[in-house]
DNA sequence: GGTTGCATTGACAGCGCTGTCAACACCAAT
DNA sequence: ATTGGTGTTGACAGCGCTGTCAATGCAACC
């Protein structure tokens, strides 16, 4: 009943409880041989450190903190999930919390989250990650931080990063359909405040300049994370006097949004239209036909970033390590139909 | 920086550490007199326990669990708001759990998750609260927990409850549909574990009967609350020689699903097709049109069974509470077109 | 008045761990 | 042989709180 202390392993194998401490946050001075001894009576009893009595004790509460600011609830599962991985897998709690990046007390909101858990640091999921004014305050206060970016490479100076490099993905995507066929190509932009929409929206463009195909404003169109904007945004798009023949929608949801506007009107997917999204979240998969994305784990991602901040706050060096979304192509996608053979039908 | 303590509330207070500790705590041996005096320290310097001190000292961790296994995102991120709220207003800890409530050592999970984290006690969501046998098993571990089931009056026995009486809702809506002048009515059933899915559909069939119209086999289609089964059976109902008027999805993604299937086949909703869903969840709000629906706020539900839960540990008395989805008429419902001028396009 | 019982309060130990500091062994340099 | 450094280990206090138990005050009882 009573679990297993460091006093019991400490008797099991001969020393001090000290020194079983030591061993269990992988301290440099024991010696080999001790490690060993101590690492085998952690496993024959199947010890587990006590996340309160090691809060308590030390300088932080072994506990991370995932912040997030974010409309789609899928995404928000799956970064949880990652981040539970890491924390059950290196003995250390998690507390998640939502919260609103666009506030001008995110900083000050943080820190007294941190404070008040002491928690020894916390993984900044986008779009928390990109408010560059409110990191920068939030560096003064000396929180251990991990962040999650959209950008192509290594950024410099400031928290650790994960990055993922959003434009290539989208690039590929794009030229994805180019190579179908598709000249016309709507793009449906998702949430203003994260940059990963901005980076997707320029991996689109570039990949029409790499075939010498122009930019036009009318294809492209805002709207936020959400169905609904897909739905809407997919409506004005193939209603234009000269409709896109593929739609590429800046996440899963607002691509099945399109899809669902599509098909309202009676076109055929991806016979009429193709459709794109990405993030391959379950809506990529549900949906009929299932979409076309890049597969964009969050989970894995926000576990790499969980390891990164308890590496780092364990005192061991961390390197930044980058991701790259990997195009999914799956049945919404077709070479577009010869233009005399197509019709709108409803 | 060093937080506000025990002790500098006892100072300010001018009684002993162990009063103070007596009144966050809510015992009774207090004079009225004495706790006001502690109260207003505790409020003058703001002091909030530390959850780790707490649980590394008193015999539970004054944390608690929120347990869940749902296919649907929406619903989960909306339970752990809830349970937050909670938590964060009672001073309690909380931890996130997804599981698998079709395991058969589920109820051994629970405990060793329970027991790892000292944990203070479980709130149940559907469908882990309904696995019987687990449950079962669970109580003879003495695990405080308060389950969150589907029913139209207080269950007898076993664990305090909260009761969503999702048949009553059911039955509301599907009046509501027949009000308009509905016969042929499709039902689109969710998960076959949930109990939620089978009460609504003694809902959907007690009003039929109410109406005396009889409850067809062909018009009930069987698939899971995701957003995919939602379309395919709406496709397979429309498809009918005799397609139902109105479709009753069984929660929002559903009929979420079941709208793009309708406008997939040129079908104007409202106008040619009613559709309903359930729960109120972001998928009816931001669909076009808007969906008719029950609101069902799982914020508020389990926000009432977590304090239901800490009331229970701190010592208080516990009533069941029940709750009745409130009926949403959005504009995805109107009277049925007369048969005559109605037409299928595409 | 002395005794009992109840309501209210406080002293104290200790939960399981880490931080600090001191002790010890050992080797190289003096 | 002595000193000083380095690598390794352990003793001990104490983190902030609760459980236990004893002390206090006061009213009610014989």
């Amino acid at each position: 009943m009573g679990s297993v202390t460091l006093d019991d392993v400490a008797t099991q194998a001969g020393v001090s409880a000290k020194t079983v401490s030591r061993v269990v946050n992988g301290e440099r001075s024991v010696r080999r041989e001790t490690r060993q001894r101590v690492l085998d009576a952690i496993q024959q009893l199947d010890y587990r450190p006590n996340l309160m009595a090691r809060g308590l004790s030390g300088s932080h509460a072994y506990t991370i903190g995932l912040v997030y600011d974010n409309p789609n609830a899928y995404y928000i599962i799956a970064m949880q999930q990652g981040a539970l991985t890491a924390c059950d897998d290196l003995h250390f709690g998690l507390q998640m919390r939502p919260c609103d990046s666009r506030s001008p007390g995110l900083a000050e909101g943080l820190r007294d989250f941190v404070r008040r858990s002491r928690l020894s640091g916390l993984v900044l999921t986008t779009p928390v990650s990109e408010r560059t004014a409110s990191l920068r305050k939030l560096s003064t206060y000396h929180i251990p931080c991990v962040r999650i970016v959209s950008a192509a490479r290594e950024p410099r100076g400031g928290f650790p990063c994960v990055y993922v490099d959003d434009r290539d993905a989208a690039h590929a995507i794009t030229t994805h359909l180019l190579q179908l066929g598709h000249v016309r190509i709507g793009f449906l932009r998702g949430g203003k405040h994260h940059h990963a929409s901005a980076q997707r929206l320029t991996g689109y463009k570039d990949a029409l300049r790499d075939y010498g195909i122009p930019v036009r404003k009318e294809l492209m169109i805002d709207g936020d994370y959400v169905f609904d904007d897909g739905f809407r945004g997919a409506r004005r798009l193939l209603d234009l006097a000269e409709p896109p023949t593929a739609i590429f929608g800046c996440n899963d949801e607002i691509a099945a949004g399109a899809l669902a506007a599509t098909q309202s009107m009676g076109l055929h997917v991806p016979y009429d239209v193709s459709i794109a999204g990405f993030e391959d979240s379950p809506f990529s998969r549900h949906s009929w036909p299932p979409l076309t994305t890049a597969r964009q784990r969050a989970d894995t991602i926000v576990e790499r970033a969980a390891r990164m901040l308890i590496a780092g706050i364990s005192g061991h060096d961390v390197k930044n390590k980058g991701f790259n979304p990997e195009l999914v192509v799956r049945g919404s996608t077709a070479p577009p139909r010869p233009k005399s053979r197509r019709r709108k039908r409803g």
